[in-house]
DNA sequence: CTGAAAGCGCTTACAG
DNA sequence: CTGAAAGCGCTTACAG
């Protein structure tokens, strides 16, 4: 009694082994490997009754041994700004989604837009042993020599959305320039004279393409591009308030605000009605990533969609399908442009 | 030459070994596990000659080989429904600093509110062969059968916020009850006579708990509890809507509604304001769970900090402390109740 | 098609 | 205080 109670509890408690499966069908733990990972030179016949076996044992391979064994542990590390963005989360959810279909597991880290953080995370990743690397660049990232380091070590990597521009690796991005020339050129043909740009750091790659994005499309209207109609800011509300105050001062005054950004792009809009500008009558404001809160706010607020899901999914086959050598190959979205009432000049009088 | 870019190139791929720097110390590759481990055995000097050729060397341990010898890979699994969800990120980033700091890695999956996808990567996390498990139920989870049988073949877990309430098992939560309680004795105070409960699936128990919490906060106040003024909803923006226009056509009328959730809050004030009811001076709205958007609505709404961080911070180190075996503490974090205009009832009337 | 053997890089009783 | 040896569970040339 005692016995068998014990034997169950090895049961429940014991892994099962190569070695065990082996053992049981009097063939060599060699045979049993093999015929687990479907080698082609085991008969069909030992195959079915090893994988049956198996089945029947809830066997399940230990992965620490066969990552020892063949160098490589089907993990890849993934590092973003932060996890709790719904873009960043979004590619996660579609990075997990095609990875783990071939078998990788997934670590994350946070940047939390730091640079020292960011090298933390790298670190850290190099340290598990990664497969590779999958990551988005923090703001704080201007120079590439960490990264370079480990491309010349011959890490895979593969970047989304803020990639660095002057190294070649393998990328996938939005294309930000046509989601800004778009809302700009929408914005004049809506009858909003004088549209201002509130944009993020010019040292980053995606603000510099939304900002020419608006840049061409006023050229392209042949409107009058404003140097002060025109600002730098970090991404936050405050910012965006701060943006909003110094851009009204110029003259002429803008009369849309094209944001690089949600949460400025919302700063700018308490600001704007809080000193009792009627929006979108007065003013238009649109940002950029369509944050959960855009649609809900008051007015909902015009935003881009950066396909989040997407930008992941195609990450991740770039990295599957990535040879040895990183050859800085560039996949760009389509973002789609969410138009709301935050720049719908005039509503009232189109139902006349 | 090429001899020596050869010798270079290996240099840079080739991870170094413990016997490498064996070698190179003339000492046994045991000898250096030790003193790498800070094994007490070794002699001072002994430890320190290894360590920092190990440092010069930029030496990194092999996790997967020392996993496999130890049996145990210092990674644990973390559940959470939902990782973009600002609470849950709190408390990914609580535990992650208290786990990192011990040497643990995180690995972090999603439920999606799913009982199937919480299965699915419980099975995930014991094919990586985890030595731990921290998670929140998913809302779907009523019966907890596959977490028993876990418990049972002694893995670790700790659960935070969802706890599994007929399971003797580490958890640390929030005071759901005292947060519903404040607020709703704080509105009665305020002036409102008729506050409403929205609250979530009663198979919850966080949800529960702010029900009873409400409960008793009117009886202790001596108002009536009115049947009709109870419902149950999805914790939707759509499902707050629904709720509303019910509620709305029960006789007396409710002047306040008191949400479980941040989602189902703001469908209330939405659905309110759509009804021209003002708020906060006809009907006052509170949520739960301080969403980042919370603050920035019009009216800001009245939340509940639910600790996310501490939240995880805790469990984490609940984690680390705990022995062999779950033995049911239950860790209780005090909720901090974050009162914004949706409830400021006749705020003009104040300043007489 | 199958097996015996070596080895991935570490840790840890065992011995001294 | 240190070393030789075994072994964690797998994979994979090598041999047949």
């Amino acid at each position: 009694m005692y016995f068998h109670i014990f034997v169950e509890m090895n049961w429940e408690k014991k892994h099962i082994t190569i070695h065990d499966i082996a053992r049981e069908l009097k063939i060599s733990a060699s045979t049993v490997s093999r015929a687990l990972n479907n080698n082609p030179r085991i008969s069909a016949a030992t195959r079915d009754m090893v994988q049956k076996l198996a089945a029947a044992h809830g066997y399940q391979p230990n992965v620490m041994a066969s990552s020892l064994r063949k160098g490589r542990g089907n993990t890849v590390g993934v590092i973003v700004p932060n996890i709790n963005r719904s873009f960043f989360s979004n590619i996660i959810g579609g990075i997990e989604e095609k990875l783990s279909g071939a078998g990788f597991n997934l670590m994350i880290c946070q940047s939390n837009e730091s640079l020292d953080k960011e090298k933390e995370a790298l670190q850290t990743l190099m340290h598990a042993r990664v497969d590779g690397i999958m990551m988005s660049l923090s703001m704080e990232t201007q120079d590439y020599a960490h990264l370079e380091k480990l491309l010349n070590r011959g890490i895979r990597m593969v970047f989304f959305d803020r990639v660095p521009d002057t190294l070649a690796v393998d990328g996938v991005v939005i294309d930000d320039h046509a989601a800004a020339f778009r809302i700009t050129t929408a914005l004049i043909e809506k009858g909003y004279r004088h549209p201002a740009h509130v944009g993020g750091s010019g040292k980053i790659n995606v603000y510099r393409q939304r900002k020419s994005g608006y840049l061409d499309a006023l050229k392209s209207s042949g409107s009058q591009v404003i140097a002060s109609h025109i600002t730098e800011t970090d991404m936050t509300r405050q910012g965006g308030r701060k943006a909003f105050r110094e851009i009204m001062q110029s003259d002429p005054r803008p009369d849309a605000f094209i944001c690089a950004g949600d949460l400025a792009a919302h700063g700018v809009l308490l600001e704007a009605l809080k000193n009792h500008f009627r929006v979108p009558e007065d003013i238009a404001v649109s940002g950029f990533a369509n944050e959960e809160f855009t649609p809900h706010i008051t007015p909902p607020l015009t935003s881009v969609d950066q396909k989040g899901l997407e930008m992941g999914r195609q990450a991740a086959s770039l990295f599957l399908e990535q040879e040895a050598t990183n050859d800085g190959s560039r996949i760009v979205i389509e973002p789609e442009v969410l138009f709301r009432l935050s720049t719908q000049k005039e509503i009232t009088l189109r139902t006349e």
